[in-house]
DNA sequence: AATGAATGAGTTTTCATTCAT
DNA sequence: TATGAATGAAAACTCATTCAT
């Protein structure tokens, strides 16, 4: 960016790196944020820690974002307004349903483990019991989500139109029940461990779990009478 | 799993002269703890609010506990303790498997439907990644477990003998996979509620998930090729 | 005692046993005072670990010594009242004043080495500029330390008649000096250390110092013009 | 070595514009935390009371210094820092060594009388057992320390060349004698008061013990056979 | 006289937020 | 805007002392 513009007046140069700088500092703080909140709740988090980690003055962080508060609500927002690669839940229309199937289960899966802050973010808010959910940010998630519901609808209805998945459930059912089995996974590690005695977080123990998923899934979903 | 301090009330502090005071304190600081650090995480509890609510002196508090951390752990270790209520799983041998695995799975859910607090300090503690899960909690969590697995362990394996259940699936998977989506559900009711724009917390809506869930499992566990 | 009193009526024994019992247990707990008030002065110091120490119950020090001050009143009294063997300050008639005066000062270095609490405590007692010196503590100050004095002033008194010292002395000044120069030693060794660059309390160490006092003063004692 | 805030006052705030204010603020605390530690040790000083009389908020203090106990460290490094006032410890050449020896001991009353509360600090570190004496503080000492003895080696040294001053002492056992017989009448007039029934802290009192400690000094340093 | 538990009044420390430059 | 310093309110924790058995 210095090497084009340089030539130009000075007074433009230096206004639009304010603005870009403003952009670069809302988002290093609310990455920041996302970790801090994560780690350690919206009680537990230090601003602080904030500040030092997105590498801006805590004055800045309250310039943006006003109290410790509505910066966890800023990143409660940002948690469903960034995260969401909708081309990656597109079902490849070539594979039968049951791969397919499989396929997205796999797809949700790497998705959701890369999300281990946002989905602390989540629970958070959920023992908060939804306190910070504001319509806004409802519509948020709903937007977020939802092409994931319609990458589930497509596989689930395109095996139910031939025939090898039951019409006997719901899109949106299966879509719940897919992301429990996943995040549920994810969320309860430590104390699942002590469950099982193994160290859930391997890769071949996700391996594992995973084949489980699609196996018990696709098992549910062959037609038949119920 | 919550106290119930039965009896004892006007004259307790005259009657149970011995070290009774002492577990009295310590259980109903332990009952208040827990919905505090549910509701609101390790830094977000208050140690006053923990002592008004159990009604002791929060001196009291640190004598027994030494301090807000140990309480905590020993919080979590209480959630294990309280006994699970074994006979409450043992399935009626004269229910068809189908049937007995849908009276578990009922069981299940109105056995976590009462355990929010608890669902949540576990969860809390996931989040903390298990800094606080000593040995002996964990050994405590497996022995609160077993008895639950055992009883879908028995009911699968009666299925499977009598020719109804699949043999694809093993007993522990099938426990994770059942509290997974029922857990999930509870955990998470503020967010999904938001997706669905339905309040799941009503009776009628956690119904129709039991169902959902108990139709899911038993269509899984169908016989077949998988 | 037990083996005699053996067959006596038994309320005697008792009351004889309770009698040193009282008294066992007030004197264990001032030796533990002294240690925990010597090392971590009056704020310092904590009762639970005094009572502790000296294996009695908190109430009985209660019982026996009325509140913390009182305690550390009593432990100052006792330092003064317990601790000088009068008979060690006796100087042998058949030395000449100049060896006299040496052994004297090698009783006095001996005598204060095993006295770093005892140190600590009239340290701290100035520190508090007197605020616990009664009356009678005071005049067991002068009891406890007159013989000391005495002992100096024989020595002193007979090498003057006999020639060999100076008359232009006082045997208090003398024994002010000679304390100060034994105390001071040990009550600062910590920080002298850092100036000398050497392990003040090594024998060698004391060794060396306590021969630098003789010297000193022999060498100040000797008659001529001042 | 007393803080002499000298000069700005009420337009302070405004006109010490850069870190000045920080510097002053620092400096109020160790000052207050001077008298406080001198006057209760480590754990009776209150940090309510430095912060209080240095006028300054509480958290400033925590902000600046960490902890109770690291603000003891500096409080205790300050006391070396401060530099002696080398220039008083300059004697005289034209004097003879006996008055200038004199003259130097004169000097060292006068230096340590006023260093009631820097004396204080030193005593409650050796009653610590030099817990806070990090490397860095010893090294201090040694450079607060130094031109002490140096002033004292150079008044000996020249008496020993001139004859009237015995070899047989070494110039750093000359300081400690010194400063023993100075800082022990000090940090114990109060107990010593007991012993010799008089007002130890009296002008008339101090100006009779330097009397003494000049006269048993120079009668010790006379030459002759030891 | 002995003991575990309780208590109240402090004391240190933390932390979000704001000021002044 | 950026920054170091300041601040007030609250939080965790401590400790001498007393109570009840």
């Amino acid at each position: 960016m210095k090497k084009t513009t340089r030539g130009t007046n000075s007074r433009r140069a230096r206004s639009t790196s304010l603005q870009r700088r403003s952009e670069l500092t809302r988002s290093s703080v609310l990455a920041a944020a996302l970790g801090e909140f994560a780690r350690n709740g919206l009680d537990g988090a230090r601003v602080d820690r904030i500040a030092q980690r997105a590498r801006v003055n805590k004055q800045a962080l309250y310039y943006h974002f006003g109290s410790k508060k509505d910066l966890f609500r800023a990143t409660l927002a940002s948690v469903y307004a960034d995260t969401v690669p909708v081309e990656r839940f597109r079902a490849a229309p070539d594979l039968t349903p049951e791969f397919a199937m499989r396929a997205l289960i796999n797809t949700l899966f790497e998705f959701f483990r890369r999300l281990e802050d946002e989905m602390a973010i989540i629970a958070h808010e959920n023992r908060h019991r939804g306190k910070h959910l504001t319509p806004k940010i409802q519509e948020q998630i709903r937007n977020s989500v939802s092409p994931i519901i319609q990458a589930v609808r497509e596989v689930l209805v395109r095996g139910q139109r031939e025939g090898v998945f039951s019409h006997d459930i719901d899109a949106v059912d299966l879509y719940m029940t897919l992301v429990a089995e996943i995040m549920f996974y994810f969320s309860n590690a430590y104390t699942l461990s002590a469950i099982v005695q193994r160290d859930l977080s391997s890769d071949k123990a996700v391996e594992y779990w995973k084949t489980h998923v699609a196996n018990f899934t696709i098992a549910a979903l062959r037609p038949g009478r119920v």
